[in-house]
RNA sequence: GCGAAUGUGGCGGAAUUGGUAGACGCGCAUGGUUGAGGGCCAUGUGGCCACUUAACGGCCGUGGGGGUUCAAGUCCCCCCAUUCGCACCA
C-alpha cells in the first residue's frame, strides 16, 4: 500500500512497527537480556510453555496465544525482580516430518533443521523473551541420549517390558497406535480404519504409579476440570475381587466388583469373549461352535459397531460350564458377552441384574432371574443402583445393613473366608511405548540369543539413528531400522556373542516427558541435568499448554518425573506447580482453522502488516483466555489503533501535574492489570490499559511519570513500543524496570457516584464525597427532586443505604 | 447414556461478597479532516414507545418458567439449547 505524501511528511513521528521491532529485538538479543542465571540471587521463576513441533508451515496463531500469555507473565516477573527461566525448544521427532521426508526424498534431519530455523526466526520476530541459549531439540543425539538413559533406568527397575498383545495397527501410517490414538477405530492422524494385529511391543508400567499420579494432583494448581480429566483418565475404582469356583473343576472365575454387597443378587456370570477360561475348559463346553462363532463376531465388530449397538446385550450361554456361588453354593450359569471387556478388571463379572443397568438389560433379553437384594427401588421397572439409601435384603449375614456397611462387612467376610479380597482397579493401562518408524529415539536394548534382553551400557549411549537413504517402513509394520544391517548386528554387551539391536523406536511422547528438566542444564554431558541446578530451578512455577495435552502428555511427564525422583535424579516429587490451558483460536468464520476450509490465519502476515506488538495485544485481548474464540481481522485493527493512540499520547507528555481523577484512574489501572494477569484474565488487563489511554487522551497534557507508568504496564504486552517510547523519554531499558505498584491511597477518587433508586429502580445519580455517612446519604436521597417525584403520594417504608454505592428508597 | 461447563447487544466479550447490566474492542451511524475513496479523529450506538423547538422521559431487557430479597446476570427449584470430556469401567 502506498503512503500518501501528506503522511510521509510526518513519518518520523509516525509509529513504524517494523523499524522499532527490529531495533529492539536486535538490542535485547545482543545484550542477552533474557538469559536465565543459574543460582542467581534473585528469587527464581520458571515459566514453561509446551514446546512446539516444528512443522513446515511454521507458527500458527494457536502458538501465539499459548506463548504470549506466559511471555506476558515472564516479562512481568523480571520487572518484579525475579530471575526468570523462560525457555523454548522443539519436539521434533515424529511422523509428519518423516512422511514429508519420504515424499520429497530428503532426510528428516535436514527437514527438521530447516523447520527449526524457520520457527526460531518466527519466535524471535514476535519479540518473545525466551532464553534461546537453552534451546532444546529432542532429535539431537546429545538430547536423546538422555531420553534413552531414562528408558534404561525404567527397564532396570522393571518398569519397561516387552509383551505380545493385540495392538491397534494403522495400515496406512504403518504404525502401532495406542487406544487413545485409535479412538472410534480410526487412526488419529490419517483416519484410516485401524486393524488388530498381534505384535511384540514395549510397555511402560505406568500403572504402578497410578496411585501416586492421583495423589500428586492434590498439589497441582489448576482448573477443577483439568484435575477431573486426569482423575478420570486414571480411573480408580475400589471394590473387591471375588472368586467363583467352576463346578466339577479346579478352575475358578475371578471377578472384580465395586459392589460386593450385592453378591447375593448375582444370578449369572458374564465373561469377555477373549477370556482364557474358554480355552482352558474347552473340553467341558458343550456348545463350542456357538461360542466360537460369537467370539469371531465380537472380534470383527469395529469400535463403531460396538458403540452403536451398545444397547443390545448380545451373548451366548456357555453350556456345560457353571460357577458356584461362594456362599449359597448355588450353581450359576456362565455367559459370554461382549459387553464385558477383557482389558478392564478381570474380564469377568458377577452379574447382579437387580442393581446394575447392563446386567438388568442382559437378564431381560435372555430371560434370567432377577433377585432383589437392596430394598428401595422398583426392580420390576429398572435396576436399582442407588447406594445412598436402601437396605440389604435376601442377603444372609448382611441383611438390614445399608450399602456402605454391607460392603465393609462383606469384604471382611470374603477375606476371612479366603473367598476374595479388597481390590483397587484402574482404568489406565500400561503405556504402549513403541513406534515402528525411523524418526524416533531407538530403544537402547540388545537382544542376545544367550542372555536375552540386555540394556545397552550407559557409556555407549546414545544409540544413534543410522544414516539411511530409505526411511519407509515395511508393509508388515516392521521398523525401517530392521533392514539396516550394520545397525541391527552387534555384539552382546554381556557375553560378547553376536546379538541384534531392538529396532523399535520410542513414541513421540518420550522426548516431551522430560524436556523441562533439560532446559535447566541443556549442555550437560555427564547427567541429564546437574542436581544442584535442578534444586535451584524446580519446580516449574507455571506451565501452560493445550487442553488436549492435559491427560496424556502431562500425566506421562508426571510419571517420568516421579520415577526420576524415586531414583534420586530430580529433587521434587512433582514437576509442575501450576498448569493452565488456553482455548482454541477459531477461523474468522467460527470454524476450526484448517487448510481445507481455507480459513487459516498466518501470524507472520499479521506481524508484517500490523507488527508483533499489535498481534501480541490482540491475541491477549481476543477473549477469555480459556475459551475458544474466533479470529477477527478488524479486531486486529482495533489493537493497532490502541497502540497508535499510545504513540500519539507521547506527544502530550509534558511538565504537568495530573488531575486527581486521572491519577486515581492510573492507580486503578495498575492494580487491575496486575490482578488480571495473575488471574489469567489477559483480555480485561488489556481493556483496562485501553480505558486509561482513552482517559489520558482526553487531557491537554499528561505528566511524564504517568506516561512512564503506563509504558511499564504496557511493556509485557507490547514491549517494542514500550521500550521505544520509554527510551525517547530518556530512560533505560524496561526489561528489569520495576513493575508499577498501586498506591492504595490514590486508588479512589475523592468523589464517588452514588445511585439513588426507588423500589430498586435507578432514578438518579449523585456525586458525593467518598465515605459519606449513611445518615447524610439518606437525607440527600430523600431531598432529591427525582426521588421525591417517584415517592410522591407513597408511603416510605424503608431506606437502604450502602455507602459509596447506592440508596434504595422503598415506597408503597 | 453419564459427568462438567457455558448461555448477556449486530459480533468478540466485561460485570469482588447479590447493589448503576452491557466495561473494552469490533461493527454501524453522523460529523470533521476544505476533491473522492481509504485511513485517521470526534460524537453516538441494548430493544420498544414517546419527544422531535431543545432538554427531559417511560416501559421492557442477561436462554425459558417459577421462587427468595429492599435489590438477582449473580442465590434456590424446574425446563431448553450448545460445547467439551468420558463412554458397556463391572
Amino acid at each position: 500500500m502506498r503512503i500518501g505524501c501528506f503522511l510521509f511528511r510526518r513519518s518520523e513521528t509516525m509509529y513504524n512497527h517494523k523499524e522499532i521491532e527490529e531495533k529492539w529485538q536486535e538490542r535485547w538479543f545482543a545484550t542477552d537480556a533474557f538469559k536465565a542465571e543459574d543460582f542467581g540471587e534473585k528469587p527464581k521463576y520458571y515459566s514453561l510453555v509446551e514446546f512446539p513441533y516444528p512443522s513446515g508451515t511454521g507458527m500458527h496463531v494457536g502458538h501465539i496465544r499459548a506463548y504470549t500469555s506466559l511471555e506476558v507473565v515472564s516479562r512481568k516477573r523480571r520487572m518484579e525482580g525475579y530471575n526468570v527461566l523462560f525457555p523454548i525448544g522443539f519436539d521434533a521427532f515424529g511422523l509428519p516430518t518423516e512422511n514429508y521426508a519420504m515424499e520429497k526424498g530428503v532426510h528428516p534431519r535436514k527437514i527438521t533443521d530447516e523447520n527449526i530455523s524457520i520457527f526460531t526466526g518466527q519466535l524471535k520476530r514476535m519479540g518473545y523473551s525466551f532464553d534461546f541459549s537453552r534451546l532444546v531439540d529432542t532429535t539431537d543425539p546429545d538430547y536423546y541420549k538422555w531420553t534413552q538413559w531414562i528408558f534404561l533406568q525404567l527397564f532396570k527397575h522393571d518398569l519397561a517390558y516387552r509383551s505380545t498383545t493385540n495392538v491397534n495397527f494403522c495400515p496406512s501410517c504403518k504404525v502401532v497406535l495406542s487406544n487413545e490414538e485409535s479412538q472410534g477405530g480410526e487412526c488419529d492422524r490419517c483416519g484410516s480404519t485401524v486393524v488388530q494385529k498381534e505384535k511384540d511391543v514395549w510397555f511402560l508400567r505406568i500403572t504402578r504409579y497410578a496411585e501416586r499420579l492421583l495423589e500428586g494432583l492434590e498439589s497441582l494448581e489448576t482448573l477443577p476440570r483439568i484435575k477431573r480429566e486426569q482423575r478420570n483418565w486414571i480411573g480408580k475404582s475400589e471394590g473387591a475381587h471375588i472368586y467363583f469356583p467352576i463346578a466339577d473343576s479346579d478352575e475358578q472365575l475371578k471377578v472384580f466388583t465395586t459392589r460386593p454387597d450385592t453378591l447375593f443378587g448375582a444370578t449369572f456370570m458374564v465373561i469377555a469373549p477373549e477370556h482364557p477360561i474358554l480355552s482352558r475348559e474347552s473340553e467341558k463346553i458343550e456348545n463350542k461352535a456357538a461360542i466360537e462363532s460369537y467370539q469371531r463376531k465380537a472380534k470383527e465388530k469395529t469400535e463403531f459397531e460396538r458403540k452403536e449397538l451398545s444397547k443390545d446385550k448380545s451373548g451366548v450361554k456357555v453350556e456345560g460350564l457353571e460357577a458356584v456361588h461362594p456362599f449359597t453354593k448355588d450353581r450359576i450359569p456362565v455367559f459370554v458377552a461382549d459387553y464385558v471387556m477383557m482389558d478392564y478388571g478381570t474380564g469377568a463379572i458377577m452379574a447382579v441384574p437387580a442393581h446394575d443397568d447392563r446386567d438388568y438389560a442382559f437378564a431381560h433379553e435372555h430371560d434370567l432371574p432377577v433377585v432383589e437384594v437392596i430394598k428401595g427401588g422398583d426392580i420390576e421397572r429398572e435396576a436399582y443402583t442407588d447406594v445412598e439409601e436402601g437396605t440389604l435384603v435376601n442377603s444372609d449375614f448382611i441383611n438390614g445393613l445399608d450399602v456402605a456397611d454391607a460392603i465393609e462387612t462383606m469384604n471382611d467376610r470374603l477375606e476371612a473366608d479366603g473367598l476374595g479380597e479388597r481390590a483397587v482397579n484402574y482404568k489406565m493401562k500400561d503405556w504402549a511405548f513403541n513406534r515402528q518408524r525411523y524418526w524416533g529415539e531407538p530403544i537402547p536394548i540388545i537382544h542376545c540369543p544367550q542372555c536375552g534382553m540386555v540394556p545397552v551400557p550407559e557409556d555407549d549411549l546414545p544409540v544413534s539413528l543410522p544414516e539411511v537413504d530409505e526411511v519407509a517402513p515395511s508393509e508388515d509394520g516392521e521398523s525401517p531400522l530392521a533392514s539396516v544391517e550394520e545397525f541391527v548386528h552387534t555384539t552382546c554387551p554381556s557375553c560378547g556373542g553376536p546379538a541384534e539391536r531392538e529396532t523399535d523406536t520410542m513414541p513421540q511422547w518420550a522426548g516431551s516427558s522430560w524436556y523441562f528438566l533439560r532446559y535447566i542444564d541443556p549442555d550437560n554431558d555427564r547427567v541429564l541435568a546437574n542436581y544442584p541446578k535442578l534444586e535451584y530451578w524446580l519446580n516449574v512455577d507455571w506451565y501452560n499448554g493445550g487442553m488436549e495435552h492435559v491427560t496424556r502428555h502431562v500425566i506421562y511427564a508426571r510419571f517420568w518425573h516421579q520415577f526420576l525422583y524415586d531414583i534420586g535424579v530430580v529433587p521434587t516429587k512433582e514437576p509442575f506447580r501450576k498448569r493452565t490451558a488456553q482455548g482454541l483460536i477459531l477461523g474468522p468464520d467460527g470454524n476450526k482453522m484448517s487448510k481445507s476450509k481455507g480459513n487459516v490465519v498466518d501470524p507472520v502476515d499479521v506481524i508484517e502488516t500490523y507488527g508483533a506488538d499489535t498481534l501480541r495485544v490482540y491475541i491477549m485481548f481476543i477473549g477469555d483466555y480459556e475459551q475458544s474464540t474466533p479470529w477477527s481481522e478488524s479486531g486486529v485493527k482495533g489493537a493497532r489503533r490502541f497502540l497508535d493512540k499510545v504513540w500519539r499520547l507521547y506527544e502530550k507528555v509534558g511538565d504537568v501535574e495530573d488531575d486527581d481523577a486521572l491519577t486515581a484512574e492510573l492507580h486503578r489501572t495498575i492494580a487491575g492489570v496486575d490482578e488480571d494477569i495473575e488471574a489469567v484474565k489477559f483480555n480485561t488487563a488489556v481493556s483496562k490499559l485501553m480505558t486509561f489511554v482513552n482517559e489520558a487522551s482526553k487531557r491537554e497534557a499528561i505528566s511524564v511519570s504517568a506516561f512512564e507508568t503506563l509504558l511499564r504496564l504496557l511493556n509485557p504486552f507490547a514491549p517494542h513500543m514500550a521500550e521505544e517510547l520509554n527510551e525517547r523519554l530518556g530512560n533505560d531499558s524496561l526489561v528489569f524496570a520495576p513493575f508499577p505498584e498501586a498506591d492504595e491511597k490514590k486508588l479512589e477518587a475523592e468523589k464517588v457516584t452514588v445511585v439513588l433508586s426507588v423500589n430498586g429502580k435507578v432514578r438518579a445519580k449523585t456525586e458525593v464525597a467518598k465515605d459519606t455517612d449513611k445518615e447524610t446519604l439518606e437525607r440527600i436521597a430523600l431531598d432529591n427532586d427525582r426521588i421525591q417525584r417517584f415517592t410522591e403520594g407513597k408511603d416510605i417504608q424503608k431506606v437502604i443505604v450502602v455507602p459509596n454505592k447506592l440508596v434504595n428508597v422503598v415506597a408503597q
